[in-house]
DNA sequence: GATGAATGAGGGTTCATTCAT
DNA sequence: AATGAATGAACCCTCATTCAT
């Protein structure tokens, strides 16, 4: 069987076992039955469970960023359309592969500073997109750091959804995608006064 | 040296050795060091690190929840600003206590079923508070899976804010709290418009 | 409380968690508590637990042979019927006090030998017991060795019934010792005839 | 090596140190380094701890089970020429294997339900065969108990005996089976009359 | 390209024992 | 006469990693 195939097979394994068991529970054993070979061979081409894992993690940020950025391509849309467009294909995406979701938002966090470094890259990716709507969508010119920490917030309430849409049944991407919108466009102060954002016009209208 | 101060003693360890390296990769050993303990003595007073962690989890989850309490004492108060002190209140909480803050947020869920239902608890009493505000704040009675969707993506927000203010030097608990309430209250849509939200009248103003 | 009293209440425990859980198994924590005290004084009576295990033995292998013997005080009996007054009286103990039987039997031999040393004192009494009244009832003068390997043979059986006796429920001590004058006296030989051993006439009669 | 013969040579370690020292006393350190391996393989082979003891006791169990029938192949015999067999059998594999008879007659009986029950199912395959002999050998039909009061105590014997044959020097197997059939099928009553069993006519031409 | 055999190192847990009061 | 506080040492078990084939 040709390397490559092998390798992502072992990939494969080891997302889902990180994923579930977290870093240090899952054994390259595991791993390695599960990926149907013989560890030997795991170290054979991966070198070792630090580098195993940090490859996991690369292979799936990028996978996420991909995702996302492929859902936001029609050009010439309104700031809120785009913003719509990528939380949508970041659920969707999320909800299609929990294990390497958890592999970036849990996993990789709690393992040492090493992995951390290496999710912060693609977290700082989504942030930098968020504060480039933002820029390009507001009348004047707001200090960066309010931009950033607006970001970090959406960035931070689009995780707890994702984890909360996997864990509640029957709550959709669209669905998440619409009650972020509605939190985070509206705001809590027009929510509450029954405003609602939906695709298509209404934040537009509200200008 | 009497019983409760070594436990103390113990569990101060506890939290910052499982803050940092995570569960599984902190020892009994180094926390028993830290404390300048005995191995046998933590096993004697705390019986196990599945009990220790868990201990460590309650006793932190009540220290956050008592802070954040205290924080909207003042009766009377708008909904808005007691959303305010509360948030205040809990960023100036885990932005003291780091590591407690690492064991609730981080180390907890990703440990095992066991661990993340210990916290649930505490990460839902937020949630409630948070939608009882929002109910109480409500000109229409809105749904409730809607209601618990922005109470998840508000408290995502928050962590994810406290997260970045701790690693971010000079954001004091206010200026996250302040960030949180612009981007929560008055929502991306006002925010872009150039509108803000601030201490005392702007949400009130708004109705 | 005096110490003699004390000390009692501890080999007891003593016995009972030996007899019960093994030499290994059982700890001292476990014993001072079923004795109702603190374990310092445990030590500061016994010494340690080697000591108090050896404590143990030496107690009850007396106990049982004194039982043995006052079993058999009766002058002028034929041999026979002493040692049916012996079986009976060994059976009666061994079934009243399991935790020390086990202790002397199963515990003692099994633990190292210092602790079998101890209990094959009070077996050679049993055996030098045995002997003695074969020699005395023997129309002939057996070879030593002979004599010695019937006796070993004798008490053997003699174990194995009362741990037999132990087990079954509802074997009294003079159902076990019937059932080992048969087999002992009459021999299989004869069992296998139809004799039997009875109080008072079998074996007398058939010389 | 093999695993096959590592595994061989992991148990005779194991045989002989749980003989020994105990089951609780043996440590797995010494069980793998008298058998010339690491404790991991130990482990990796025979899984735990307690599987190992079982193992043994199995494997021993067997082994003397089998020795026994050996002994007692040729067909047609009168039964107390096959129990002599039998007994003469039994001791040569006692005599041959003292850490086995050590860990079947005393540790695994001390050491817990589990154990005990393992080795109780060979204990009870020779009680029986003796009270399969017995039955055939009667002319009366004895009642059950009555057989099985007689075996244990005939079991009781020689495994009293297999102990005393250990331990003193130069007694053959023989001599201890010898000794065994005088008490038991000749019994006391004959003996002291100065009557013995004999190898090929005594049991036979007294009836 | 692939594996069966093997291990060094370390972690959780228990326990007999002592000291200061 | 009695105990609360404390520990050194050892044990069972696991795992990432390598070597010879």
């Amino acid at each position: 069987m040709p390397r490559e195939v092998r390798e992502r097979q072992m990939m494969d394994a080891a997302v889902a076992t990180f994923g579930q068991r977290g870093y240090r529970a899952a054994s390259m054993d595991e791993i390695a039955e599960l990926a149907g070979v013989s560890k030997p061979l795991v170290y054979l081409y991966l070198n070792s469970k630090e580098e195993l894992f940090t490859a996991c993690i690369r292979r799936e940020a990028d996978a996420l960023l991909a995702a996302v950025r492929a859902g936001v391509v029609e050009p010439g849309l309104a700031p809120d359309q785009q913003l719509w467009s990528g939380l949508t294909a970041f659920f969707a995406h999320t909800a299609e592969h929990p294990d390497a979701w958890s592999v970036l938002h849990r996993q990789a966090r709690t393992h040492g500073e090493r992995f951390a470094a290496e999710v912060a890259g693609m977290r700082e990716e989504l942030i930098s997109f968020v504060t480039g709507l933002l820029r390009e969508a507001a009348y004047t010119t707001p200090a960066d750091r309010d931009v950033v920490g607006v970001a970090q917030a959406l960035v931070g309430a689009a995780e707890a959804l994702a984890g909360w849409a996997n864990e509640t049944p029957d709550v959709t991407a669209k669905e998440a995608a619409a009650t972020l919108m509605n939190f985070a466009w509206t705001g809590l102060g027009g929510l509450l006064d029954g405003e609602r954002w939906s695709v298509g016009n209404a934040p537009v209208a509200r200008r």
